[in-house]
DNA sequence: TATGAATGAGCCTTCATTCAT
DNA sequence: AATGAATGAAGGCTCATTCAT
């Protein structure tokens, strides 16, 4: 492939990034993208052969680009302690839902993500396993050290959704949060605060779940 | 109004749900409601202008049977303790978003909410009035209560934000949920244990908040 | 027929003349009829059978009452000059084709006419032969009297041709002419200036045209 | 542009022409177009972006093609009187509106262009700027010419709007006219002759205009 | 590799009309 | 006599896709 069919292939992914990320698939007109991308319309067929074909190369980018920096980074903090290390979790997720550097950069990475959890698309499905399953699962054992128990507790899971939920949320409701809380500062500029906020959060949520548990465990025999 | 044409708009706006629902605005054709409603498509337009007319009403009809019923039960428990009233709004909110049942009854009201928090439409602003930030002073007070603090606290709002984004996760990802953790009982029909767990999960978090931040004014000065 | 019925009926015609005037049959939504008389759509339908049957009935109506009273004040004068009759009947033509007054009164009835000849209506058949056709044997019995020269002259068609088309023409052309010419002083206040204007004007063409047609029939020979 | 694409929007733009002037705007529609062109509906829209702007380039064209030879042959002839002068341009009026050859060459130009002046679109304000305007002062002027007088006096309009009211007229009306004067030998054949007849009827009228303007000013004061 | 042209399917809407009351 | 409700047909437009170059 020439220098300049690479161009375009990548002109094409940003902008198909940001307009899908920002409108949804079916909101999304192929021509909308072709115009931000500078390219004719049939360009796109040509190098993605569907307007499903440039999506799912589109979703698989964002994961692949997103997902692989963080969890690197958290490996190496590993000898700190768990709670530690689920402040550094907490973190990345506000940041690959958020943020717009890091990679090729375009805007709407966390709500792609959240349209994807509301209308599945068949794309999704390679996703899952290959970036979303592990990286539930790292969570789920960063919780199961925090609370000094057992990797195949039941409450584990709960807990990871509650945890995720908020991460998402921010993400998904963003537009709406500033309106209903009439907070005119945009959300962007206080990723950090918002991540220690949940994340302190979710450590008292997780440590009452588990006081619970073994009052409850105490109670049932 | 005869009451055959109540009928008519009742079921309209029924199948309306339905739809807009679980497949969104843009991909929800005027056709397959006419169809599933069993009336003519003109019918539509007759009843409600415009597609978009028809989605007003039934947004507005979302909230309207949805949010009312149950606060007032709230009320009736005020002499309860603030935690109980917090656990009756989560189980408000739970029932809301995921039961099919105590009203017209349509399924996806939940994910249609979820849809109006990534893409907020021009029929959101009167509901967010009428009915969003009513409820959100609401919990914003409850918390204040728990947390035995100033109503104006800034840490309120976060924590409100956090506790829905709990019960908005489940109807938001329902379908993706059951993939990650491979758990093929419906989340359906654990409503109250689900709930329950927020509940817990949402004390710890806000005291531990109200802890960090008595410590923090410490030692700041 | 109850008073009230007439009533309405009388009411349905009227708007309906004002809007097929002023915007055309294909144009005109029986809607807007129906709004406009303050009846319900169906009502319509009840007493004029189709848009088509309104219609009908309109261009009746417009005929009959508009077209009946000048000619008979016509005759009255008969004493008087052909040109004075031509003045009278062409005054008439102007006062038909675009005054509001004198019956019923509704705006457009000029280009009602107008259109007629432009996309002629099967409910225009009648009309022609009860009013148009004596109407124009009228014209053509005045210019043969202005000439002086057989009624059966094959000049006379053309001249009466070209006598109503500048009647017609002010109807037909009232929105433009006022723009092409920058004419801000209405044309509906100057009538009668006009329909002189014309009568001077179609004298003189006249005259030309039996001058050139005896100096033609004196070369041939 | 290619060659293929020139002969589509061609066959468009006649059948269009065709079409829309003789059923009118709205009475068009633009699958009776595409299948008299025997193009996809889509290709109109492609093309000409709306029905509208198809509309637009049609008179628009009729206008560029048909009015813009004439006038050209109208100066060379300059050094002729002025009553030659009119004579061409009387016959000009009669070629545009009523013969179908020249150009593109479709039917109906001239009911197209009567439909504006009864129902001037958006698309008429150019065109009235740039065709007709031009066209109208140089009839003025040679009208003058004719009368020998100032070309501001303001009998000239007048005069103006009776010569072109006949040359429209029976492109306005010539579906009636036979039926009115039962005259089965088709107009179309007889151009020449109308237009002469016009021309001679029409220089009478001027010249009783102006004697009667003399007549007035002498009695007035 | 990339493009302008063209296509077919489908969608929302409007309209005149009819039905039951 | 008159109405609100409902229908079926048709129209304009948009969209993703394909074709020829």
């Amino acid at each position: 492939m020439s220098e300049k069919a690479m161009e375009t292939k990548e002109r094409i992914l940003k902008a198909a990034g940001d307009i899908f990320g920002n409108k949804g698939f079916k909101d999304t007109t192929i021509r909308a993208i072709a115009q931000a991308a500078e390219v004719n319309i049939a360009a796109i067929n040509y190098h993605f052969r569907d307007k499903e074909g440039l999506y799912g190369v589109v979703l698989e980018d964002v994961f692949k680009t997103g997902f692989t920096r963080f969890p690197a980074q958290l490996e190496q903090e590993s000898e700190n302690g768990a709670e530690e290390q689920l402040r550094t979790f907490i973190h990345s997720m506000f940041y690959r839902l958020q943020s717009n550097e890091g990679w090729g950069g375009f805007t709407g990475k966390g709500t792609l993500i959240a349209r994807e959890l509301l209308d599945p698309s068949p794309a999704l499905e390679p996703v899952l396993d290959r970036y979303i399953k592990p990286h539930k699962d790292m969570l789920v054992s960063i919780i199961a050290d925090v609370m000094q128990t057992d990797p195949e507790q039941d409450l584990l899971r709960p807990c990871a959704i509650s945890i995720i939920s908020q991460c998402i949320y921010y993400a998904l409701a963003s537009r709406v949060i500033t309106k209903i809380f009439e907070d005119n500062e945009s959300t962007q500029d206080n990723l950090d605060r918002l991540a220690d906020f949940v994340w302190v959060f979710s450590l008292g949520g997780i440590a009452r779940i588990k006081d619970e548990s073994l009052l409850t465990r105490k109670e049932q025999p």
